[in-house]
DNA sequence: ATGGTTGTACGACAA
């Protein structure tokens, strides 16, 4: 099975590239962050000609998840548990035999600032709700744009990033907590040298100089086998991309089990 | 590299 994460920052503006990608990639299942789409408006009628099903949680303007799967959704979690959030953020869903949780982590601003106790506040959340869903599922995938770069080689020049937002050592714990729960970092299990970036920068011609940095990902745990990942420059290269490339993982065996 | 771009929605905020 292959399964994707893409942060498509507007669904309405990348709804094209998004169905050239299903066409071309044939994913199992995409996990969407950024669609910027109320639900009335979430593009269903496409997506489903394209032969997929849909599971959405949207809000006017900002953030917004969605899961798109060849096999049906079921059992849709919107809320995050432990945390009241208005912001929608978060979907979890039983797909086949996987359990599946849909992150758009919040960015944070700027260490210290109110949205960075915002998203510390969001990640400790997560990661009590996550302990006890590894304890319900052992076929479980984590994935979405976490806006943390794990480590220095996440990062095309660390010592820019160092300290910064995404890469605080206080949100780098956060995220190897996650991987302490059960979890594995998929990408930098099967590509432990590279330098993989998901996100560049809009400005200063950043993707052109590959000036990026991963925090986009997709983790699973330990009953699950991943097998390949590709990271999908190409989308990121389109006319009028997204900020961020889709990220797809190859995993051993069907979504049905 | 400390500026700059994009999306939403039409000014200002979020990223």
């Amino acid at each position: 099975m292959r399964i994707a994460t893409w942060n498509v920052n507007s669904l309405n503006v990348r709804l094209p590239h998004l169905l050239d990608f299903l066409a071309a990639e044939a994913p199992d299942m995409v996990a969407l962050q950024e669609t910027k789409c109320p639900d009335e408006r979430f593009p269903r009628v496409e997506i489903e000609a394209a032969g997929y099903h849909v599971a959405f949680a949207g809000q006017k303007a900002y953030n917004g998840v969605a899961l798109i799967s060849r096999t049906p959704i079921n059992a849709c979690l919107f809320d995050l548990p432990g945390i009241v959030d208005p912001q929608r953020r978060f979907l979890a869903a039983t797909i086949g035999e996987l359990r599946v949780v849909n992150l758009y982590v919040p960015n944070g601003e700027a260490v210290g600032s109110e949205k960075f106790g915002y998203k510390m506040a969001w990640l400790d959340a997560l990661i009590a709700f996550l302990r006890d869903e590894l304890v319900r599922h052992r076929r479980l995938i984590v994935l979405g744009d976490f806006n943390i770069a794990p480590g220095e080689e996440d990062t095309h020049d660390p010592k820019r990033w160092e300290g910064g937002i995404m890469c605080s050592p206080s949100e780098r714990s956060r995220f190897f907590e996650l991987l302490d729960l059960g979890l594995i970092d998929t990408v930098r299990e099967l590509r432990p040298e590279s330098a993989l970036y998901t996100w560049w920068d809009y400005r200063l011609n950043a993707f052109a100089r590959n000036w990026g940095i991963r925090i986009d990902h997709v983790l699973c745990s330990t009953d699950l086998q991943a097998e390949d990942c590709e990271v999908g420059k190409k989308w990121r290269a389109q006319e009028r991309p997204s900020d961020h490339a889709p990220l797809t993982v190859q995993f051993a065996g069907e979504i049905a089990g």
